[in-house]
DNA sequence: TAAATTAGCTTACAGTTGTAAGCTGAAATT
DNA sequence: AATTTCAGCTTACAACTGTAAGCTAATTTA
């Protein structure tokens, strides 16, 4: 047997355990090291050779979420490519990705308004690079000043993740509501960033 | 002595113990009930005599984070009565809040995605409390349908609420900074908005 | 093949937590 | 004045936490 692989494999299992026990009901910093390693099927004290600290696993979480993040935006250019509104079908991109990885996304959520200063950092930089890459679509495709295109994907970012947050909790119907209604507001941002840019 | 007086007072140094614990570092969930009782300058046990749990305390002080949070927008109104742009004296209103009372701001931000939901059921409500006023306040000054004041209104807070979590850990000049972007941003929403009823 | 490395284990400990049981003394009621 | 109420206390306990110390067995290296 490989003793590099079988540790890689040990530290996937710790990983996708903390991923596991971040349902609606816990975040990083409530759940124990302990707890972790008993999901992760090791001893507590095992969880040391993988990870100095029960942040250090946090930050590898947050970092993978925010990859999870990014090949979604990956996706939804690709969808738009091959047909559709460019804000409907990021919306409803989103929307897919909240539902099926919820875990993901309510890490970036939780921490990101978290206890821990590194943590929100560590989101905060995943966020901005989510603006970063909205903002040079939105200056390809719309001609916008960077100025007003940066202004505009922030505010976007803002309202999607917000309604994200609301879309954790809700019911089907009222997602589908949700995501409908974030549709519109986001054609208001955009109008409203044309009108400032011609003005 | 009144006995009623006394039970009141010390109702009162246990909730003020609690939202003085609620600093960068520690959510609802991560203060212990203990460390609230020592505090407040009780014993651990004396705290059932006030709370049932630490949870019925934190829906305490959630109510009473979004009392002050309508009390900021009277005090907004009153300002704009007396001159200045309605988005520019509420975005200035605003800053100034959460940085005099960071505290209870962050209580409702971090709840807002917090682990419990009772917690944010608390917060959420709060929040539709400023989403109905913000309404009506926008359907009587401008004379919007009620749809799209609605739809203005729910995306000028989610965008208000997002920036104020932001400023949180801002310096005071990224902070001005942060409180310009979001007055044109706001002003983006208001043009689309306005745009969206012509049509 | 012998020696070194190391992932994971067991045991152990001190610190914290929530809360049950029951006492006390002062305020309120009769 | 006698009785009841009750806010706050002390003591106690079982459950959990992070992590230190040191063993083991298997892989890797020499």
């Amino acid at each position: 047997m490989n003793r590099q692989l079988q540790k890689l494999r040990t530290r996937r299992s710790i990983i996708d355990a903390a991923f596991s026990l971040l349902d609606e009901q816990r975040s990083l910093s409530s759940v124990s090291l302990r707890e972790v390693a008993r999901v992760a099927g090791i001893a507590p004290t095992s969880f040391y050779r993988h990870f100095k600290d029960i942040d250090e696993l946090g930050l590898t979480l947050v970092d993978e979420a925010g990859l999870a993040l990014r090949q979604l935006m990956r996706q939804a250019r690709l969808r738009i490519a091959s047909g559709g509104g460019v804000i409907s079908t990021s919306v409803d991109t989103f929307m897919e990705f909240i539902s099926e990885n919820s875990n993901v996304f309510r890490l970036l959520l939780r921490e990101h308004t978290g206890t821990s200063l590194a943590f929100r950092a560590a989101v905060l930089r995943e966020i901005q690079h989510f603006n970063v890459e909205l903002t040079d679509y939105t200056k390809s495709t719309t001609g916008l000043p960077l100025f007003i295109a940066n202004l505009q994907a922030e505010a976007m970012v803002k309202l999607v993740f917000s309604t994200g947050a609301e879309a954790l909790d809700a019911s089907p119907e009222l997602k589908k509501n949700l995501a409908e209604r974030l549709k519109l507001q986001l054609r208001f941002i955009a109008n409203g960033a044309i009108k400032a840019a011609v003005n």
